[in-house]
DNA sequence: ACAGGCTCCTGCAGGC
DNA sequence: TGCCTGCAGGAGCCTG
């Protein structure tokens, strides 16, 4: 499932491959929308824009558009964005950078036609995704509900929790404290900082924290180098393969032995979501 | 206010 | 072999 590394190699990839490029048309499935957007409110306000960028803002996919009356491609730089187009990939969600006649997958709900002659596609089978245009001139642009997990500082890391007593894991996971951390990422950086996912989470120590900060940015920038190699084998064509390559160290590994200390791991259920730890590592 | 639980949705694994 | 059940989970919403 897509989290911070995953999301932010795809929005690697797509800006790299249709930064520049314009949409020259949308469609959109007819299905019930799993839009926040109508779809019709999306297309017309999608169809002529230039995509200026393409970035990542917790587990958002944004793609910055410029104006359409003023869309001169050899002019990029003096476009300021004036809408958004803004892409979650729930759990089983896909964009694609595609040409027109590739074959088009079952459960895609959106594609977009770009000048190029490529197509920008959004495919997702369990339809937990959400996508969402917004016209600058009318509302702000795109804001994650919390702190980035890459930049947060020890200061805010430590005030984020402090008090309360849900389980870290669970804190974690909550993106209105920090934006991008799904549930591998919770388990390996709580493994990596030795601390048990059912924690208290403001009885942690502060120099747990601190830990479990610095094993958080690692882990994610470790899953970053690792996704940024398969990224065109992702892109391009057959989908997820490679993306998972990732080393886990106890994320679905129930059952089998610590890569540290050969004690086996362990599955429970923390705040509704299947949690792996090691019981000897972490504490 | 805050925490926990339910719900959406489809594909896949496991059991009989 | 084939069908059925249950489980996976991000995040919005509801409830206590």
């Amino acid at each position: 499932m897509p989290e911070l590394p995953e999301v932010e190699t795809i929005a690697r990839g797509v800006n790299k491959r249709v930064r520049g490029d314009r949409i020259v048309e949308a469609w959109f499935g007819r299905h019930r929308e799993p839009f926040k957007t109508p779809a019709a409110r999306q297309a017309e306000g999608l169809e002529g824009r230039t995509i200026l960028a393409v970035h990542r803002t917790g587990k958002h996919i944004v793609c910055e558009l410029g104006d359409p009356a003023d869309g001169n491609l050899l002019d990029e730089s003096a476009n300021e964005p004036s809408a958004q187009w803004i892409v979650h990939l729930g759990m089983t969600g896909r964009l694609l950078v595609t040409t027109p006649d590739a074959l088009v997958a079952a459960h895609t709900h959106a594609r977009l036609s770009l000048i190029s002659g490529r197509e920008l596609r959004f495919v997702d089978p369990r339809r937990f995704g959400r996508l969402e245009y917004r016209d600058l001139s009318r509302s702000d642009g795109f804001r994650a509900p919390g702190i980035d997990p890459m930049t947060v500082t020890a200061a805010e890391f430590a005030r984020l929790f402090r008090g309360r007593k849900l389980a870290i894991k669970a804190a974690l996971l909550n993106q209105k404290l920090l934006s991008g951390v799904g549930n591998i990422y919770a388990d390996e950086s709580l493994f990596r900082a030795g601390i048990r996912p059912r924690r208290q989470c403001g009885r942690l120590t502060q120099a747990e924290l601190e830990k479990l900060r610095l094993a958080l940015r690692q882990v994610l920038k470790h899953a970053i180098r690792l996704g940024g190699s398969s990224v065109s084998d992702y892109m391009d064509a057959d989908g997820e393969r490679g993306f998972f390559q990732l080393e886990h160290s106890v994320y679905q590994r129930t059952g089998l032995p610590c890569r540290l200390c050969q004690t086996l791991i362990r599955r429970i259920e923390v705040a509704g979501r299947g949690t792996h730890y090691c019981p000897r590592c972490q504490r």
